[in-house]
DNA sequence: GTCGTGACAGTAG
DNA sequence: ACTACTGCCACGA
């Protein structure tokens, strides 16, 4: 086909897709899904094509969302229920320990 | 075939 | 908590 899932691209955005709701993924969670180590691949797929799948549950290994979409993702987290835990600054970050999805 | 880039991860100070 | 550095991988030019 012209444009085969095989894919990493295709397959990261089906992971990330296969994500349900009110649960997050790291980088290198996706990665790992698809096989591979490169978490900053992911990221580049997301940047890229992420327009069209749910970015906001990928997140980083320290439970930071996508770097200058914190304020995007959080309008979905609370919308999604997604436990997350604050700092004293009004900083936010998901809480691994209750919504990493486990495949 | 090589180089530069990046919505990362892990370690060290 | 922070910054700095290194290591890793896939993509586009």
């Amino acid at each position: 086909m012209a444009t085969p899932p095989d894919d990493f691209i295709s397959r990261a955005l089906d992971v990330v897709e296969s994500i349900p709701p009110g649960s997050v993924m790291t980088y290198g969670d996706v990665a790992a899904a698809i096989g591979s180590r490169a978490a900053r691949a992911v990221g580049q797929v997301m940047s890229h094509y992420g327009s069209d799948a749910s970015w906001w549950r990928v997140v980083r290994a320290s439970g930071h969302p996508a770097i200058h979409h914190e304020q995007r993702a959080l309008e979905h987290y609370r919308a999604e229920g997604t436990p997350l835990t604050w700092s004293r600054d009004g900083v936010f970050r998901v809480n691994l320990s209750q919504a990493r999805h486990t495949p």
